[in-house]
DNA sequence: GCGATCAGCT
DNA sequence: CACAGCTGATCGC
């Protein structure tokens, strides 16, 4: 009853089909083939019934009533299929992932599945075997490392097992297809989408930040077209990761025209990348673009996108919202259609401390430390870029600079932030105030750490900053915050997060009032989905 | 041998 | 179970 699998997004995992219903919504991502999907005003597929097509979906019948779910499908997130988990409550979907589902994949769980699956392993060994035969997924190196298909009819199952291993490999290095929400309708402009190759008809790369998980897939080897950013991630990409690719060549060779011709190749610039200024309209193929402060991570945007019949998307990227937001020009009294949406913490029990609660949490609790034990070394945890207001403010508060191994001065450094640049100190002796990963902030890790700073330091006071480490019992009262304690380490959780609170994304979405509401991170639950629904309706 | 990608881990 | 990595294994060139 529910035509889930030809409507919602499929799983980035999945290394075989396409988005059937993007296509249909984009007139500049044309249509390759199957048949037309009906469009609503937006130009997102409608949901259609394909029961008399015999496709068969075990969605529960509950959900469909509700139109914000379905509205979740129809937009789609990351989840492949969705089946239910039959050992709890009938209504909980799980994601599931389609490569686990044709036996690509093992699943990870016992029992029951772990039959269906030895099955499916059988069933896909004898399919990899027949695929093999197949000219179009035969390639030479194939023909020297797999077996011919009459030898492996013939084989012990360990040599299945090979085939169907090394098919396998073979088929998830295949790229993987874009997902539909990183597609802006209207446009042939795509947001965080690197890792899938060149996107078909796609004619620019937007780069909401510098974060791992949105610029994957990027490369000193890109090719695929000009990427757009704030100059900060710009610099970090060039930096970073030296985008600049088979171009480099064709420079070096308009170069040595330049030096024999003295023509004006120096105009020429190398490169993929396009900094734009934030709170600048830009016109990028006839559509105006505006960057916005994401209040996020240093050079974090949202993308403001206006299309010329009118429509306007809002891509929040990574975001956390604050009232600031609300006097953008480019959203005050501004109608937005549709808002793809950062939902990491879109969750009631989410209720952050401001910002600023916390850095002042940070501040005394530093200074009582550093009253106690004047020998304390205070780190704090960062991913590579992100939490730089709360080591600053310790540095302001204490007086004392900050200590950053060189590679991420370097990052630092091309913030042109000069409150940051002049707080620097090249020598970690030289101050009690380091920067480091986040990861690293275990134990053992600062016991070896404090190890190399035994001479000034007796014992580490440790931050990490995270949303993560929030818990409903502390709430807002920080001061009730137990630190992780282990002889003279000391580490604490603080709730300080670069992601909207819910409540925040609660104000974000009365003000801004969209049409709809596409969320761009994993949403895996039902209870969730419900959750938001009941929310985002109001 | 090298860069890119991926699973696994935190 | 999420973020935003990091590490080590593996792959293709």
């Amino acid at each position: 009853m529910f035509d889930s699998a030809n409507q919602i997004g499929i799983d980035e995992d999945d290394a075989f089909s396409e988005y059937s219903n993007w296509k249909s919504l984009n007139a500049d991502f044309p249509e390759e083939e199957g048949s037309p999907i009906c469009l609503n005003e937006n130009e997102f597929s409608l949901l259609q019934s394909n029961e008399e097509e015999g496709e068969e979906h075990s969605l529960p019948d509950g959900l469909i009533k509700s139109n914000f779910a379905a509205d979740f499908y129809q937009s789609g997130t990351d989840w492949s299929s969705l089946r239910v988990n039959s050992s709890s409550d009938p209504m909980k979907l799980k994601q599931t992932n389609l490569f686990q589902m044709w036996g690509l994949k093992r699943h990870r769980g016992v029992g029951e599945e772990e039959e269906n699956e030895d099955k499916k392993n059988k069933k896909i060994k004898e399919n990899a075997t027949q695929l093999l035969v197949l000219p179009s997924v035969k390639s030479n190196s194939d023909e020297k490392s797999l077996p011919c298909p009459s030898n492996s009819l013939r084989a012990s199952t360990r040599s299945l097992d090979l085939v169907a291993s090394q098919k396998i490999k073979l088929l998830s290095r295949q790229a993987r297809a874009c997902p539909f929400y990183k597609k802006i309708p209207g446009t042939t402009f795509t947001v965080d989408a690197f890792r899938y190759g060149a996107v078909k008809d796609c004619s620019a790369y937007f780069l909401s930040h510098f974060h791992a998980d949105h610029y994957g897939g990027l490369s000193k080897t890109w090719s695929y077209g000009p990427i757009y950013c704030t100059p900060i991630t710009a610099r970090l990409v060039r930096m970073c990761l030296s985008v600049n690719p088979s171009l480099y060549l064709v420079s070096m060779v308009l170069y040595v025209l330049y030096l024999e011709s003295v023509c004006c190749a120096c105009f020429y610039e190398p490169t993929f990348i396009f900094p734009l200024e934030l709170d600048v309209e830009h016109v990028i193929n006839d559509i105006k673009v505006m960057l916005l402060e994401a209040n996020h991570c240093p050079g974090a945007a949202m993308i403001h996108f206006h299309l010329p019949d009118g429509r306007c998307y809002l891509h929040t990227g990574d975001f956390r919202a604050c009232n600031r937001m609300q006097a953008y020009s480019a959203l005050v009294n501004k109608h937005v259609n549709v808002l793809y949406l950062d939902t990491t913490y879109c969750n009631p029990r989410y209720r952050f401390p401001s910002k600023e609660e916390v850095l002042s949490f940070v501040v005394r609790t530093t200074k009582a430390c550093l009253k106690r034990q004047p020998r304390t070394l205070i780190i704090v945890g960062a991913y590579r870029i992100g939490n730089e207001c709360v080591y600053i403010a310790i540095s302001e508060a204490l007086k004392v600079k900050i200590y950053a191994n060189a590679s991420r001065r370097r990052f630092l450094q091309s913030f042109e932030w000069p409150q940051l640049s002049e707080s620097l100190c090249l020598n970690g002796k030289d101050t009690p105030l380091h920067v480091l990963p986040i990861s690293s902030l275990r134990h053992e890790m600062s016991k070896n750490y404090l190890e190399t700073y035994k001479e000034q330091f007796t014992a580490v006071l440790a931050f990490c900053p995270t949303g993560w480490t929030f818990s409903e019992s502390v709430g807002s009262q920080l001061d009730l915050i137990k630190p992780n304690s282990k002889g003279n380490f000391q580490i604490y959780g603080v709730p300080y997060s670069e992601h909207s609170s819910f409540s925040e994304m609660q104000e974000f979405v009365q003000f801004l009032k969209p049409d709809k509401i596409i969320p761009t991170v994993n949403i895996s639950s039902a209870a969730n989905r419900e959750k938001l629904q009941s929310y985002f309706r109001q």
